[in-house]
DNA sequence: TATCTAATTTGACAATAGTCTAATTATTAT
DNA sequence: ATAATAATTAGACTATTGTCAAATTAGATA
């Protein structure tokens, strides 16, 4: 993780209000007003607090005739948490800039010449590198069918249902009801 | 941990530079100055930022020549973060009011009609209160030789030496060449 | 269409936080 | 004792933040 994000998910939990959202959440959806009332906080501050938690990732919402349910996205929640120590401790932070070298660069000799996948990496980093590279192969708030996901993923490689689930398992998608669709960057950073 | 501590530890690590010195701070030792420096601050904003860290016990601090040395406390660092989670998703904000029964009422049990402790709990959190009791016989800010602290301990039961070590292990003593201080409250209860 | 209801935006205000300079204290070295 | 070094305190300034009231937007319902 790098220090902006740390910082920015330690500022989102710096307010008990924040916390109590959170918290509220964990045990189940909630709107707007039902949150202003537990907490006893006018609406636009529900507003302002419900940013700074959407910000970083941490919910998920569903509309609902008007009103807008609020869910708690517990494995970022659990992600942010658990790279907190890793992070500061292992050095994490001032070896980012070594990072720097360009994705393509680093996975290339995992394909062949013609560009396709040699076979999915087991090692987890360079696995994620590889993943992040054919994610980039969709396109952000497209919705994909699941054949759709794998006819682009078999131009790479024709295990398409190990790599299909694998991006599912890192979060750089997400299924439903049959439908993929790509996660923003910001949260496979989180995931990592 | 109560939601007090969380929103604490979460504001100490919301600002950039703190999450700067600790991670400093994880490849070693370092003065005032040297943090300073590195970051490119004043002296009183690094004691600004270090009386923070320092409020949430992140710190130990040892003094050498006319330096102050300051360390991070892993073990500490890594209870907060770990916390977290736990404490967010676990309902383990809204059913803080029940602990609100005394300790002595919740271990009387574990000791005899004449005070004397039966067995230590082997269940962590029983363990723990009755640790918490025994701790009660030794005074903060107090230097006590091993010895000292073994004559204490006997008082309530013959295995001094188990009990003893379970104080360090707790977090609730700690021990300086042979030399047993209690801790500040606060560290217990994040320690747990 | 008109009327609710829910959420957001805007603007304001007080409180807090991060940073600095200048002054002070405390410790070590001359 | 005096000078030097390191850390803290005090005070000031600005930026940010949590909160609210009022106005606005967006959906659903009558």
């Amino acid at each position: 993780m790098q220090l902006n994000k740390l910082v920015q998910f330690n500022r989102a939990l710096s307010d008990p209000n924040r916390v109590r959202i959170l918290a509220m959440l964990s045990s189940g959806p909630k709107n707007g007003l039902e949150i202003a009332d537990a907490l006893g906080l006018t609406p636009p501050t529900v507003t302002h607090h419900i940013k700074k938690l959407r910000d970083i990732n941490l919910l998920t919402e569903k509309k609902e005739k008007n009103c807008i349910y609020f869910y708690i996205k517990e494995s970022v929640l659990m992600h942010y948490a658990n790279s907190i120590t890793s992070t500061i401790l292992k050095g994490g932070i001032n070896t980012m800039e070594e990072e720097k070298n360009s994705l393509e660069a680093r996975i290339k000799h995992f394909f062949t010449a013609d560009g396709r996948l040699k076979n999915l990496p087991s090692q987890r980093k360079k696995k994620l590198w590889v993943l992040y590279f054919l994610a980039g192969k969709f396109v952000l708030g497209v919705k994909y069918s699941e054949k759709e996901v794998n006819e682009s993923i078999k131009t790479f490689h024709e295990d398409y249902a190990t790599i299909r689930r694998e991006f599912i398992i890192t979060g750089i998608m997400h299924r439903e009801n049959g439908i993929y669709e790509l996660n923003p960057k910001e949260i496979w950073e989180v995931i990592q």
